[in-house]
DNA sequence: ACTTCGGAGAGGTCCGACCACTAGAATACA
DNA sequence: TGTATTCTAGTGGTCGGACCTCTCCGAAGT
């Protein structure tokens, strides 16, 4: 993981590095235009963009054409558009995504009890009143939801975990993003998290995680039992060798 | 999240992804060479080149000089390789992704003893027992440590958040890989690692989630004493606005 | 003021040549 | 015969330089 030498996408790559690292490069920052910046490191611009693009891949450069390109603003990103990829490579089951999605946000729930501020609070009360405003109307509803557990993973404190959710969230709705659920469905999904939102606020870490994993387990089997009805196919397809993950 | 017409790259990456998700792609299969690839694509080598890039920075592609590019094999990896350079650039805090590492480990802990079977367990016992072997020696102990946890991990039937144990356990010991612990604490880390091994073995999720709990917190307090004594640096570095974090 | 137009500057794409690496075939040697 | 060496075809890596497209913003016109 050093060779700082051969390859121009690592030199590329890791002099970008230590320009962060060493804080001359923060986020938001913009880098010189790929021409000068390639006369600069004495390489080609077409290796430097190689590099760019690799660091762009990863969701540390934001290239904009015709603007400049920039290192990634907004909160991190871990992956988000390459855990769909490799769903569809490694034959991921919809099950696993959900307990991971379950495991992770039950812990945040956890955390934010514990560590949630009160601006945090006063977000998460807002998204429940929205939430109950828009119980006849999926799509709007969808919108505060998605806030609701974002706002419990930024005051969870811990952006890593939150980063993670947020990859595994965005690949969930990526596979699938119809379900429209009913009305009647959304009144109770309200009431959870009107639970969760309770539970927070009185810091009570462990009903937090429990009402969340509870939550969570329905909304799994809301979209399992849609799923059986329509078409019973999981997201697996058949495999040439299915021991793969046993090997050391 | 379409453009399937603009951009050579995303027309180069749905394309594969099209070919991966029909199955006509499976992991450890060869693309066709760059130059042929290309012509049949109509497009230019140097734009499938970016696609391939980003396939391979993702960890989805496998490329490699004077042989081929082929579909990654081997276990998913998610962000491997991005995280610890999103950490530089956020200021991720090193107790961040200890906590991270020990809520998904614990987690996977629990589900090994559910799901594990009797050749996980056996795995286990004898990564155990090295690690007794090589208590004087913390060099070959790592090895067997970093094996045990990656056999839980398998054990837990769920290759996402193995995925992303992985991704955070790499990104740790990017960090500080030095760490030269002392003969005794690994042995009472290897006492601990015992513990974890029986609780499993025994299906006792409770039992297993709580020790590896303990011997993560144990093992975070033992860096952030050699850190201390050391140099009281974090990882984080200043930043110009510190609540990029906060909005919505 | 407001709108429109145009140009500067930035990234995107393409071409075609040449370099570097790998693996296996062909050859030389013991 | 078996083994080591060399050669070579095939494949990715780098180069430079031409040209296209997009954004932004200031100048000109209304």
């Amino acid at each position: 993981m050093a060779k700082s030498d051969t390859h121009m996408t690592m030199r590329v790559v890791n002099h970008i590095r230590g320009m962060i690292e060493t804080g001359g490069l923060q986020p938001g920052d913009r880098i010189p235009p790929e021409r000068e910046f390639a006369r600069k490191l004495r390489i080609s611009r077409a290796s430097l963009r190689t590099g760019i693009g690799y660091l762009a891949a990863m969701g540390v450069m934001d290239v904009r054409h015709g603007v400049g390109t920039f290192v990634a603003d907004g909160p991190p990103e871990i992956g988000k558009s390459s855990l769909s990829l490799l769903g569809a490579l490694h034959g991921f089951q919809s099950w696993q995504m959900f307990e991971a999605r379950r495991i992770l946000e039950s812990e945040l729930a956890a955390l934010a009890a514990e560590r949630g501020r009160e601006h945090h609070f006063a977000s998460l009360s807002e998204e429940v009143a929205e939430m109950y405003a828009t119980v006849a109307n999926p799509m709007d509803y969808l919108i505060h939801d998605i806030r609701f557990h974002r706002v419990i993973a930024q005051a969870s404190g811990n952006p890593i975990l939150a980063a993670l959710m947020e990859t595994i969230t965005s690949a969930l709705y990526d596979e699938r993003r119809k379900t429209a659920e009913r009305s009647r469905d959304l009144k109770e999904s309200a009431d959870l998290h009107r639970e969760i939102y309770r539970a927070i606020r009185s810091r009570n870490a462990a009903d937090a995680r429990t009402v969340m994993t509870r939550h969570l387990t329905m909304a799994q089997s809301a979209q399992d039992m849609e799923a059986t009805s329509g078409e019973p196919k999981s997201v697996a397809r058949s495999r040439k060798t299915g021991k793969r993950a046993d090997e050391a």
